[in-house]
DNA sequence: GAGCGATTAATTTTT
DNA sequence: TTAATCGCTC
């Protein structure tokens, strides 16, 4: 009867079991979590709740449909189907669609994903006549995300003396009246964008009573997956939804917690306890995924950081090979060997393609191994990066639809009124524009009706009939056939079509898949009791809400997998790759000098490393080519905080052999010593003394040994004077007098590498 | 108003 | 290296 009880641990199934009241679940990396969530969730409905009473918050939308599949399966029944399921972005995009008119948007509101905020804000930047080299409009978006994720309107931005303090520090006098301006034009647009989708529907629950009552009346048991990566905005709704009931489940992980870029905050798990009384807390302790070898690595690593719950992750599995540690000349050689390595992989231990992953810290790595895959015709297949939506071609297409359904949205009414060219160019648009302004109406408004905008043109009346005979026909015709004809009646087809080259085919092929998904969405039969929003609007606010990770629905073809360490979060292969562990890149030069954004970068290598359940690399190259030049770079320091005793090391590339080396390894020896006369000129231009090189015999001293007084040598600072020493045992902090070139430095000792030279 | 070539700026990580 | 922007010409 409750066979879906079985196979669980103890604490595994006190969780589980646990009905009423706020549950903690701090899950260790590999520890069952999702089976516990899906578990649980089959419990409660066993027990009497209604589907329709739960709310399940997860990472990416595959998870929540894989959710409900393994529930399904659990239950034997179909009534998963009617869970409240997805990411927060698209459970509270459902909801705001249905409630979007009391907030004063309409109900299809378009959503912005970054590049289409980003450009709103250049347009802002621009018509304040401010010098978009100083008020970057990533800097902009990356400063109102973070007030957005932080639940500070801009009223209260533009108050907030902290922040007034801060934007002045940084010149940026005006930052709070762009951000008004900027959210002034999204609601004018009909629009939102990531962070409005979690700021409306806060505001939502605070101003209007019944939609709160509503909503926490029917989400009665609520279940968050990856706690450590919610950000305030969402912690605060939460807070609001589960008030009535209290029947919250969080899962979450300190140690994994890799999005704090994002406004999210480990504080959330951490103070869950204060924040409800009678908190049940269940530790998942035992990894099932990885080998000793792997988890003692993983352990050893995450050691490192300072701020952590205390918790012992252990496993019953076999000890496992060792991992290999290997160190390349360039990032094409890196490339190489993990081709080659997989190549013998293949051979040796029988492993298909799909049990490999190739996991990079940022996504412009992805290149050099996505050729030695291609040489090796090894197959493979990107996991997010510069996204399907995001290519051109499809922005454009997309523009079209989002017009068509909301005429208010001026940013893609720009970008379509003129492409394909039809002679409505630059001057024309701007004089729309001052009209609208000066009517207060929006950009559609004027050149909806020619009086308006005091510019007869047969080529604006000609752009808006068409638009408009599209929306006559979504009221009759499916969302497919309306894109259809939108291909072709705009000749926006025709025109890809036409280009022959290699890019155009791809460019035709796109657009042709893009057609597909439509009829994908369109065709998609109804399930019993099930009505779904078949219309354009409804497929428009799904697509932008896709995660990268739900973007290959074919995840599970025979393929090697390549993808960013964010992106790999919650997966699991037998032979992983974690490539690129160098100084600057891993940890990235962005978050080497505060503690916490080195301690999130160790987290990410964590969460990296637990990827893997046989066989792990771990790989680094010498230099490697950054805006096409070949740049050095120092080994990482967490490949130090790797036991050596459980590492196989190997060395590719002419440097290691002591003489000869072929002409190649030479060159390339030479190449690395010597930087061009042009960066030489750009560092000198830039007021930073040219790089130390470190004495060939250089080693790294134990740190304990250091004194004050003492002469030193630091890898790139070059020769100094240890002038102060404070900080206890595992954090102490020299202050180093290295002379002209870089003045006194503060150097943590236990990653800086020292020599002790006198 | 459109199209071409030349200059230059950019790389964390994502919903 | 590549993508985006600028400025010039037709």
């Amino acid at each position: 009867m409750q066979n879906y009880l079985e196979g669980l641990n103890d604490q595994q199934r006190i969780a589980v079991e646990h009905v009423d009241g706020p549950i903690m679940i701090i899950a260790g990396a590999g520890s069952g979590k999702t089976k516990v969530l899906t578990t649980r969730i089959a419990h409660l409905m066993k027990n009497g709740v209604d589907a329709f009473n739960i709310l399940a918050l997860t990472f990416t939308n595959k998870a929540a449909a894989e959710m409900k599949e393994r529930v399904e399966k659990a239950l034997g029944n179909t009534e998963a189907r009617n869970l409240y399921i997805g990411t927060f972005h698209s459970v509270f995009a459902r909801i705001l669609r249905g409630e979007a008119t009391k907030l004063g948007y309409p109900h299809n509101f378009t959503i912005y994903d970054t590049d289409d905020a980003k450009s709103v804000i250049k347009g802002i930047v621009n018509e304040m006549n401010l010098d978009d080299k100083h008020y970057k409009p990533s800097y902009i978006y990356n400063r109102i995300s973070a007030a957005k994720n932080s639940l500070i309107e801009p009223a209260m931005y533009k108050t907030d003396s902290i922040i007034q303090q801060e934007d002045a520090r940084s010149n940026r006098p005006v930052m709070g009246d762009i951000y008004e301006a900027y959210a002034k034009r999204c609601f004018k647009n009909g629009a939102m964008d990531f962070d409005d989708l979690l700021l409306k529907m806060y505001s939502l629950l605070t101003h209007h009573p019944e939609s709160l009552a509503k909503f926490q009346g029917r989400f009665q048991y609520i279940l968050i997956d990856e706690y450590q990566d919610t950000n305030l905005a969402q912690y605060a709704i939460i807070k609001m939804l589960g008030a009535r009931h209290e029947n919250i489940c969080v899962v979450g992980d300190d140690a994994q917690s890799i999005y704090s870029f994002r406004g999210a905050t480990v504080q959330n798990i951490l103070q869950f306890q204060d924040d409800y009384e009678d908190v049940k807390v269940v530790k998942l302790e035992q990894n099932y995924r990885s080998t000793q070898t792997i988890l003692n690595i993983a352990n050893n690593v995450i050691g490192n950081n300072k701020n952590q719950i205390p918790k012992e992750l252990w496993t019953s599995n076999k000890e496992g090979e060792k991992i290999v540690l290997a160190r390349t000349m360039t990032d094409n050689d890196e490339g190489r060997f993990v081709a080659d390595a997989i190549k013998e992989q293949q051979m040796r231990n029988h492993y298909a393609n799909k049990d490999f992953a190739l996991l990079y810290r940022t996504n412009a790595q992805s290149r050099s191994f996505e050729e030695s895959l291609r040489r090796m015709n090894i197959p493979y297949k990107l996991v997010g990066g510069t996204s399907f939506y995001q290519r051109k071609e499809i922005k454009d297409y997309l523009a079209y639809l989002r017009v068509i359904v909301n005429s208010q949205d001026e940013e893609n009414v720009k970008r379509i009124i003129n492409y394909p060219a039809r002679g409505i160019g630059k001057t024309s648009q701007e004089k729309i524009l001052i009209r609208a302004n000066e009517l207060n109406k929006t950009f559609w408004e004027v050149i909806e009706d020619s009086e308006l905008s005091g510019l007869r043109s047969a080529q604006i009346d000609g752009f808006v009939t068409m638009i408009k005979s599209f929306r006559t026909m979504l009221e009759k015709q499916n969302a497919y056939d309306v894109a259809f004809a939108v291909g072709k009646h705009t000749g926006l087809v025709q025109e890809l079509y036409n280009d022959k080259s290699v890019e155009g085919l791809a460019r035709y092929e796109n657009v042709q898949e893009l057609l597909n998904s439509i009829k994908e969405f369109t065709e998609t039969p109804d399930e019993e009791g099930e009505i779904l929003d078949k219309s354009l609007g409804s497929y428009l606010q799904q697509i932008t809400l896709l995660t990268d990770a739900d973007q290959n629905n074919d995840m599970d073809a025979d393929v090697v997998k390549l993808m960013t360490i964010h992106s790999a979060k919650g997966l699991e292969y037998p032979c992983v790759f974690v490539v690129g562990l160098e100084e600057n890149l891993f940890p990235s030069a962005m978050s080497m000098y505060d503690r916490a954004d080195l301690e999130e970068e160790r987290r990410l290598f964590y969460v990296a490393i637990t990827r893997a359940k046989e066989r792990l690399w771990v790989t680094y190259a010498n230099s490697r080519y950054r805006f096409g030049s070949l740049v050095q770079n120092d080994p990482s320091r967490f490949i130090e905080e790797i036991p050596a005793n459980y590492v196989d090391k190997t060395f590719t590339g002419a440097s290691n052999r002591p003489t000869a080396g072929g002409f190649q390894g030479m060159m390339d020896q030479k190449f690395d010593k010597m930087p061009s006369l042009k960066k030489l000129a750009d560092k000198l231009a830039a007021g930073t003394p040219p790089a130390h090189t470190p004495s060939p015999d250089f080693v790294a001293s134990d740190a304990a040994d250091m004194t004050v007084g003492m002469k030193i040598e630091h890898q790139k600072f070059g020769f100094g004077t240890i002038l102060t020493l404070e900080g206890g045992a595992n954090n102490r902090i020299a202050g180093i007098d290295f002379g002209a070139g870089h003045g006194v430095k503060k150097i943590m000792l236990n990653f800086a590498k020292l020599k002790i030279v006198s």
